[in-house]
DNA sequence: GCAGAAGTAGACAATTTTGTCTATTGTTTT
DNA sequence: AAAACAATAGACAAAATTGTCTACTTCTGC
């Protein structure tokens, strides 16, 4: 049965996303999902593979989320609005898919395993490469400075939402990019 | 006794960087510098104690570090190539200040310590609010726009520079700021 | 030179964390 | 209903981690 696994990985990402990867143990996880140590371990080899398993869920759900935001848009302009008025309306925790904001789970996992794991810095690596392919697409007159602009302002919205805890930022994302659009 | 103190500093600043603060245990902090744990716990009470330490140097380095590369800009656009050259300077680790280039070391801290330590978040804080101290006053033409796009899309290249190893960005951030300038 | 301060080495305690294993109970499937 | 499979509870091992303490050595200022 797969019932547990998807339990084990959802109740995961949640406490993974809001406390950080290495704050969370093992029983922490057990604990909250009622779930037992040996059902984990039938399903996840290691801690590592259940990190793997989130890691890979959280980068399915975030492409269909932002794609979904994209869908139908039929000028830059309109792209770079729904785009940034997503962010804001995450930053304001009222994107369930999402959760409540904590800064993007890549970024976050990328800098809790920093000089060690390989695996995990890749994965958020090629994560970030799938969402500007989905920026791409949906751009109408495709624009290589654009779409660069786009997502450097992106990363530095979304990182200082997080880290100077002001919503603002999305706003201040539009203004910015309407010089290009 | 000074000399151990500021010692301890510096080996748990340059391995807190390379490795995340979580990473990296009291043991390998005292193993590296050849400091007996006695003496650790003699400047400083715990762990956290000595991270704050060490955010605090880091801090003031790096506020050093920008003053003097935005030090005598005579335009706007002086003040953007200035701090974009510097930071390109930095993830091409050429800047012996701030060390062989791991991301931000706030936003690093930041994401460790998510969900608990307050100290930590709100200094990091402080930092980047600091930080845009620093650029507002370099600015010739004082332009409120000006100064928050610089800052965000400062963010989006210093983390897109880590989690994509992509040192290309601080060029593309000139790029994207000489719509402004 | 000597007294007091600072540093050393590392054993030890207490706690936490990952991962294994066993004995037992539920739940499917045929 | 029986056999095969999945889940449980939690004891246990092994390792890591923070922090304390003791006995001993080295440095430094007067």
């Amino acid at each position: 049965m797969n019932k547990k696994r998807q339990q084990l990985i959802d109740i995961a990402s949640m406490l993974f996303y809001k406390n950080g990867i290495n704050s969370i143990g093992i029983n922490e996880i057990l604990n909250v999902s009622g779930i037992a140590k040996k059902t984990l371990y039938n399903h996840f080899e290691s801690k590592e593979a259940l990190i793997m398993a989130v890691l890979e869920q959280r980068h399915n759900h975030f492409i269909s989320w932002i794609e979904e935001k994209l869908e139908g848009v039929n000028s830059n302009k309109e792209l770079v609005n729904c785009l940034f008025i997503a962010l804001e309306s995450w930053f304001l925790n009222s994107e369930p898919t999402l959760g409540d904001f904590h800064g993007c789970f890549f970024i976050n996992s990328t800098a809790e395993f920093s000089g060690s794991n390989h695996r995990i810095s890749i994965f958020c690596r090629k994560h970030k490469h799938q969402v500007r392919q989905v920026i791409a697409r949906s751009m109408i007159n495709k624009s290589p400075l654009l779409l660069d602009a786009i997502c450097i302002i992106k990363e530095g919205v979304i990182t200082s939402a997080y880290v100077e805890n002001d919503t603002s930022t999305a706003r201040k994302g539009i203004s910015v990019l309407e010089k290009f659009v």
